[in-house]
DNA sequence: GGTCAATGTTGACAATGCATACATGGTGCT
DNA sequence: AGCACCATGTATGCATTGTCAACATTGACC
């Protein structure tokens, strides 16, 4: 049972299975049914409810994977910035998450998920407070909470846009020098 | 037959009392299936695909009809704005449309339905039009076609934030107070 | 070894999107 | 007037989906 094959029953780690599952269908750009999710994990369709209540909980707990991995490579390009260039890179690894994982980014911020009590709230908090601290530092003469809700809505505002294809004749650019144009326009000290 | 009532065949005007059945129920927050429009709309569950291919030419065609009413009402906004807060009072119409009508408005900009063959990006660019003619106006020194993408993806984010509620514990206040704010602490000249 | 709870399976049901075949009745031609 | 046509609506059926209820399997613990 050490074999990487289960027998059949017990598959080993389920839950975690389902979520790849999940997060497979979602980059090949199908909405994902939860029978095509079992299907996908080689299981019955039924097996899922023995660890998410409902597909809208799978869904919810995709959705906050999907934020933690936003989270992480924001975080990853805010480390490795260059210094001042940090929000930057930050607002570039936003919008790249996004246009990289379109379906899984709508999902992420999708129909509020109701059930999710929060988590989602909070877990967009974590990436909130990226931006937030680079935002102090790069910027402390400017800063103020509006600011910081302003980078954020600016931000994934560019991110949905460039998703919904709504720039593509304005700006059909590679996504870095859109974002760094406007984020250094619409920040610009004067 | 001049009568308010059609007989039973021949309703008259489905075709738009699919469209006014379809926004009913977005407006009362569910996903409206085929069917319940139908249904809505007193007629069987296989009348609408005599004026709609499928669902998701009726959603387009939905979705178009409300950006139109996105449209109107920030062109209402801008022109009754005093002088100088012309952008502002477009913004706030832009978000507090989008808080008004949150499903329809996630189907707006929803899953770049692929039908849509660019209408829906028409559409949106009426939207967009009128912020650049107010920024052109409000702002000519600082105009510039960066300035208008960040314009409307500002507003466009904050109205999913808002949405979303996402920014719930960060600004609970009226919406009024969160667009101005936030779009004057961003376009600031200095 | 025997019991139990966790985990997976089977079968069924209602709802949905859609395909096919049929009904109805207003419109225009003669 | 009479009649055929065709846009519009209906009826029926099928595959897929989310979910419920009942059953099967198996590893762990006494």
């Amino acid at each position: 049972m050490s074999q990487t094959e289960k027998s059949t029953y017990h598959h080993g780690d389920l839950r975690q299975s389902l979520l790849d599952a999940t997060l497979a269908l979602l980059a090949q750009g199908e909405e994902p049914s939860l029978r095509a999710v079992a299907r996908h994990a080689g299981v019955s369709p039924m097996a899922p409810y023995r660890h998410y209540p409902d597909k809208d909980a799978l869904l919810t707990a995709v959705a906050l994977r999907g934020i933690e991995a936003l989270h992480q490579a924001v975080c990853a390009a805010d480390a490795a910035a260059p210094a001042g260039r940090g929000l930057l890179a930050l607002g570039l690894a936003y919008v790249r998450y996004a246009a990289d994982h379109p379906v899984l980014f709508r999902l992420m911020f999708g129909p509020a998920r109701p059930r999710a009590g929060g988590a989602i709230c909070a877990a967009s908090e974590t990436v909130r407070q990226v931006m937030l601290h680079r935002l102090a530092v790069e910027a402390p003469d400017r800063f103020s909470p509006e600011l910081a809700v302003g980078c954020w809505s600016l931000i994934h505002g560019l991110a949905l846009l460039v998703i919904d294809g709504l720039l593509a004749e304005t700006d059909p650019d590679p996504l870095a020098g859109l974002v760094e144009r406007t984020l250094r326009t619409m920040l610009r000290p004067a």
